[in-house]
Formats: C-alpha cells, sequence, structure tokens
DNA sequence: AGCCAGGTTTGTA
DNA sequence: TACAAACATGGC
C-alpha cells in the first residue's frame, strides 16, 4: 500500500504522487494556491487541502472515501511508469520527467462541462470560466472554515442561459454549455457510456453540442478513466510532428494523428498522452 | 501588438 | 469526404 489514513488525513508515500505536477498537468482545473506549499482542490461538492509532511504528500478531507478513488491511489503507478517508459525515446524521457503524475478519477458531468470550455481555450482562462460558473451557480460549502462553490449539476447549468455563459466570459463556447447542459438535464444518459466501447463512446458523447472528438478523449479519459484514447490537441500535434512522424513534411490531421498513437500505445494511451502533453507543455 | 490557446461547428464544393 | 472560415476572449 503507498498510502496510509489517519484522522481525516491522507498520508502518500510513493514517488509516483507529486502535487505540483498533477495540478499542473493540465486535466483539473478547480485548484487554488492556500499558502506557501498549500493548495486546495475542488471536485464537485467536494474539497480536499494538499500539503506535505516530512517531504510526503498529505491529502486532507472530510471525504477519503472519495479523495482515495480520485487521486486512482490504488493504482499501482510502479507497474504504469516502468511499461511507459519500456516505449523509449521522447516517451521515456516524458514519463521520467513526469514521474509524479497521475490520471485522476474525476466527476463523469463536471469533466464533460470542464473540457466543452477548454476547445480552444488556454488553461488559465478555463480556471477563470470554471470558476466564475461554480461562483455564481454553485452551492456554498465549507470545509474548515475555507468558504466555497460546489459545481453546479446539470439541472442548475441548464436553468442558465447562454447570456449567463456570455456574461462569464465563456466566449463562443457560452451556447455549447447553455445546450448540453439542457440535453443532459433533459435525460442525456451519461452513465451508458460505461457500457460502450471507445469509438462507440466517443460518437455518444460527440452526440453533445461542442463535444467533438479531442473533447470526447479528453471526457473519455478523465471522467471515465479510459486509458485506449489519446486526446491530441496542439501540444501532441507538436509532438506527433517532431518525435513520430516519418515524413514532417506531410502531416495526418489530428484523428489520424490519434489513431496511430494508439496503435503503438495500445492500452496505456492514456497515460503515454498525460506524460507527453506535460513534457512538452513544461519546457 | 499580435499570435495562440488541451477545437467545434457550419458552409461549400 | 475534405477543407476553410467563423467563432469570443484574454494570456503572454
Amino acid at each position: 500500500m503507498e498510502y496510509t489514513v489517519k484522522n481525516n488525513k491522507i498520508y502518500i508515500d510513493t514517488p509516483y504522487f507529486d502535487t505540483v505536477q498533477i495540478l499542473n498537468s493540465g486535466q483539473v482545473f478547480r485548484w487554488e494556491i492556500l499558502n506557501d506549499e498549500r493548495f486546495i482542490l475542488m471536485s464537485k461538492d467536494k474539497l480536499c487541502i494538499l500539503s506535505e509532511e516530512d517531504g510526503k504528500p498529505v491529502i486532507q478531507t472530510d471525504d477519503l472515501e472519495y479523495f482515495i478513488n480520485y487521486f486512482d491511489l490504488d493504482t499501482d503507478y510502479s507497474y504504469v511508469f516502468n511499461k511507459i517508459k519500456s516505449f523509449g525515446g521522447i516517451t521515456e524521457q516524458a514519463a521520467i520527467f513526469g514521474r509524479g503524475i497521475r490520471i485522476l478519477r474525476q466527476d463523469e458531468e463536471e469533466t464533460i462541462f470542464s473540457f466543452i470550455i477548454s476547445a480552444n481555450n488556454n488553461i488559465k482562462r478555463i480556471q477563470g470560466i470554471i470558476k466564475r460558473i461554480c461562483d455564481n451557480l454553485g452551492n456554498e460549502k465549507d470545509f474548515q472554515g475555507i468558504k466555497y462553490k460546489s459545481f453546479p449539476d446539470s439541472e442548475k447549468l441548464a436553468s442558465a442561459g447562454k447570456d449567463f455563459y456570455l456574461s462569464i466570459g465563456a466566449g463562443y463556447r457560452a451556447s455549447y454549455l447553455a445546450k448540453t447542459s439542457q440535453m443532459i438535464a433533459g435525460g442525456f444518459d451519461i452513465k451508458s457510456i460505461y457500457e460502450l466501447n471507445a469509438q462507440d463512446a466517443e460518437k455518444k458523447l460527440m452526440q453533445l453540442y461542442g463535444v467533438g472528438k479531442k473533447v470526447a478523449d479528453c471526457i473519455l479519459l478523465f471522467g471515465y478513466n479510459r486509458q485506449d484514447v489519446f486526446p491530441t490537441d496542439t501540444w501532441i500535434e507538436k509532438v506527433y510532428i517532431d518525435y513520430f512522424a516519418k515524413d514532417k513534411n506531410v502531416v495526418p490531421d489530428r484523428a489520424k494523428i490519434s489513431q496511430n498513437l494508439v496503435e503503438i500505445f495500445g492500452d496505456f494511451s492514456g497515460y503515454a498522452q498525460q506524460y507527453l502533453f506535460f513534457y512538452k507543455r513544461e519546457l
């Protein structure tokens, strides 16, 4: 076991958990610096405090079970890490560089809306838009004197119109958020996606307004914990051109890049994607 | 100042 | 099917 639980705290004891790397890996947007070396992270209506004791990560929370699952603490990352390293080259370098990254098990619904907002957007602004949505539509919560707002459910999101999303700076994604929240609140079954294979799951998610292939793949990876997809954005496209393309002058489209990378990495595509994304973006 | 950001949708041929 | 333009906004 790579963690122990005591008094509402989870003590992490593994090199495969680096708080700063996880927070900066671009999969989670609702976090803030609390004070030096302490962070708060929110998911759904829950919050945890991330800190260090004796140089090791500590998670403080009212809901231990939720965050043990959220941080994927029961997955053996030494196995994942070594498997990714075995691909060699840039992939091995990326894994070593981002050794402390984990793929979080985030809420499906929150992930859907978060990654609709992510389209053609930068991470700082994505964080701001999501924060303003929570501040305006979320429920008031409190954890040990820290006041925060929950992520609103689809009904609440659907009750706000396109004009609201425009007013909080969502830009042209405003209509996507208004429409998709109405679809999900209206009965679009996002749980049934767990039963589908990757291709059908992708197609189903792409029925949602504002969800194309790349966003669908991010939702599957971060919200459904599916590893057999390879979200291909501008950064992964750069990685592909630099290190995987046979002919740099003939660059396939992103769907084809994604397909090629899944053929290479198979059921470890998600992990490989995350290490490579982090490596390219941090350098 | 101007390009870019974890792209998607819509229109055209 | 394939490609291009339109789409809002702010980070750096």
